[in-house]
RNA sequence: GCACCUGUAGCUCAAUGGAUAGAGCAUCGGUCUUCGGAACCGAGGGUUGGGGGUUCGAGUCCCUCCGGGUGCACCA
């Protein structure tokens, strides 16, 4: 039962007497944010009050008096301007957490409408290796996924890859130009990706070889403006004054991103011209972007040699990326890559044309959206289609096909615009009614508050990113079972140690990432995330396991405890507020799903796992002479182990009894 | 130039328009001859960037200024 609800439903009947529409006013019936306050606390009687012209601790008291909530708590208390505090009735709490321990769902009920929810997320390149960037989406994606899922929702999770684009087009000009057999013979996906990044890095130096002289002489311009202008002086209230100094700051951060800009063109020449081979192929290959576009252009066309060749690369691509996703424990429903919607292009650019949305512009056929400067522009002006077609076709069918009632996009925050364009787009051209969310995501930066970078300036490849994860995890678990061979305990042995460490090392990865709100950028840093203490996946991960560990050091069956007909009591507070929180459990998940944020959860989490080891701390087992209150601690102990556990799982955390 | 995001404790971050703004880390101090010390309890630390406004009530909404970031026509 979900105790929020139940109070609200109390409220509602009484809320209608002084509103038509009392829906806003019942979601003020709320959790209350100070355990001073009690349980729950209603702050509808001052909005109310104001518009009757009422006193609102009158009315308050008014309110209280007229819902029936008798069975539900036992005191009632007007306090401040007009709050209306509930404290729940012991008996209720024992009633209701004795039903959980019965209850597969535990306390979560079914959705009223369950709807049909696509959630795109993930969505890496196939020519790329997956890097730190894709893994917000993944852990975010996922968790969403696994949490509507559990609610009861009809979720299908569709791994929207980048297999048609225009990198695949390096790819295919790399094999054909620079292939080395025996390494493609022998790993092809690691060739393939060095034929990637070969291709791209040629491009990117014959690029900047061409770029750098005009980005130059803008710096020496911008410098010798800024030279020339005379500082006005400081602190003057003078608008004009005022005018030129803000002048100087725009040149001096025109300047910064100039030489920004410069140091990194010079960056890409410098990898290629202190590399003979390579700059002797870069000056064989003076044209290779276009080219490597032309590629594409030929795949899309429907070359055969470009064909076969996709054919043969994908398998490759796709059995690699798989492995990361097992590792990570992630699983799709569908991996619809956007070669798949390629079919449907021209038949959306065919319907945007007629209904008069998409229009000629500069050589593209473009989609104008009022108050946007830029179009949205859907087939390029060398006829070749854009992620913006694709992703038209691609809601077309999960709104056709698989009756989607809404779309999650768990995408980075800096392809809003995109996102604002495509759905303003969708709402125009009409197609069924289905609502579009962009669940957008901030990015991950290093300690130097930049993206994520390694020493050399590339972007950090998942994979390694997680062995070095596991590796820190697992010198964490040989230190701890050092320490406990002292203590005479049982040492796990080699095999069981690497699961561990498997498991709290990816988990701290996907923990620290879904406890921040997914909007802000945040910093990645090894040492929180794997920190013994303090609000992380290994804290609560470790009170899982001393629930595990509390049976087991007891010799004690739940399962057996149960059919023996022993109930949980409580009769310390400890054990209140550890239940209670348990009782919540379902609004941690209404929480998540109102905004889209695991964070909710991750929170949920840790305040559970701080009161079951205040719990631990104060209301030992082993000494407990009365059975009965032995048999509660267990159950509730028990119980606890489930929450965790199964709120762990909606993260796509793994637990471990022993660690 | 246009648009969007952002500014909260020393650091990293929370807070559906609600009460005295909360956690973790760090700092300092306590607890434990009992089930796992990867624990528990406590303390200090804040004019929520500045200034206006709306509201019974603002970190949250609006305006403005200051600081930081991101994105803007054929990459996705």
């Amino acid at each position: 039962m979900n105790l929020l609800r139940l109070l609200q439903q109390r409220f509602a009947p009484v809320l209608a007497d002084y509103a038509d529409d009392p829906a806003p006013f019942v979601s003020m019936v709320r959790p209350a944010q100070d355990t001073r306050f009690g349980d729950f606390q209603a702050n509808c009687a001052m909005p109310l009050a104001k518009r009757h012209g009422l006193n609102p601790k009158e009315l308050a008291a008014k309110i209280a008096e007229k819902v029936h909530l008798q069975d539900l708590c036992n005191e009632v208390e007007i306090a401040g301007p007009g709050f209306i505090n509930l404290r729940l009735r012991d008996d209720l709490i024992t009633s209701e957490v004795n039903r959980l321990l019965t209850d597969d769902r535990l306390g979560v009920e079914p959705p009223r409408p369950a709807r049909t929810i696509v959630i795109d997320f993930s969505s890496p390149n196939v020519a790329k290796p997956m890097h730190v960037g894709h893994l917000r989406s993944s852990v975010i994606g996922d968790s969403l996924y696994r949490t509507l899922k559990f609610l009861g929702h009809r979720v299908i999770s569709d791994n929207h890859i980048g297999d048609w684009g225009t990198q695949f087009g390096m790819i295919i000009y790399g094999y054909k130009n620079f292939l080395d057999n025996d390494a493609y013979t022998r790993t092809p996906v690691a060739e393939l990706a060095r034929l990637y990044r070969l291709v791209n890095r040629l491009s990117d130096f014959l690029e900047a070889r061409s770029e750098l002289p005009g980005k130059k002489r803008e710096l020496e311009v911008a410098e010798r403006e800024l030279a020339a202008t005379p500082v006005p002086p400081k602190g003057s209230k003078d608008p004009a004054d005022k005018e030129a100094e803000k002048a100087i700051k725009k040149l001096r951060s025109q300047i910064e991103g100039l030489k920004d800009e410069t140091a990194s063109l010079a960056k890409k020449i410098e990898r290629v011209e202190t590399n003979a081979a390579e700059l002797a192929l870069a000056n064989a290959h003076s044209n290779i972007a276009r080219a490597a576009r032309d590629e594409t252009a030929k795949l899309h066309a429907g070359n055969a040699e470009n064909l076969r060749l996709w054919n043969e690369f994908m398998p490759e691509c796709l059995a690699a990326l798989q492995g990361v996703y097992q590792r990570l424990g992630i699983q799709f429903d569908l991996t619809l890559g956007e070669s798949w919607f390629n079919p449907m292009l021209a038949g959306v650019v065919e319907s945007l044309k007629s209904s008069g949305m998409a229009v000629a512009s500069d050589g593209a056929m473009c989609v104008f959206i009022e108050g946007n400067e830029a179009p949205f522009i859907v087939q390029k002006g060398d006829g070749a289609f854009t992620y913006a077609t694709t992703d038209l076709a691609t809601i077309q069918y999960r709104v056709g096909e698989l009756q989607a009632n809404e779309i999650l996009y768990v995408v980075d925050t800096r392809q809003s615009e995109h996102f604002e364009l495509l759905f303003k787009t969708v709402a125009k051209w009409g197609i069924a009614q289905v609502d579009l969310r962009h669940v957008n995501f901030g990015t991950v930066m290093g300690k130097d508050r930049r993206p994520y970078k390694t020493r050399d300036g590339d972007t950090v490849g998942l994979e390694s990113l997680l062995d070095e994860a596991v590796k820190e995890a697992r010198t964490i678990v040989d230190l701890n079972e050092a320490q406990k061979a002292d203590k005479g305990e049982e040492p796990l042995d080699d095999a069981a140690r690497q699961s561990v460490a498997e498991i709290i090392g990816i988990g701290g990865i996907k923990y620290a990432d879904l406890h921040h709100a997914r909007e802000s950028d945040y910093v990645f840093d090894w040492e929180k995330m794997l920190a013994k203490e303090g609000d992380t996946a290994t804290y609560i991960q470790y009170a899982f396991a001393r629930t595990k560990g509390i049976l087991r050091k007891n010799s004690i069956d739940p399962i057996q405890l149960l059919a023996q007909g022993a109930k949980i009591q409580l009769s310390h507070p400890a054990e209140r507020t550890l239940a209670m929180q348990l009782l919540k459990f379902p609004e941690a998940l209404d929480a998540v799903c109102a905004e889209y944020r695991p964070n909710q959860l991750t929170q949920y989490l840790f305040e559970t796992a701080n009161a079951f080891s205040a719990f631990y701390n104060d209301c030992p087992i082993k000494g407990e002479a009365d059975e009965a209150l032995r048999n509660s601690r267990c159950l509730l102990a028990e119980l606890t182990g489930r929450v965790l556990g199964r709120a762990l799982g909606l993260l796509g955390i793994q637990t471990v009894e022993r660690m």
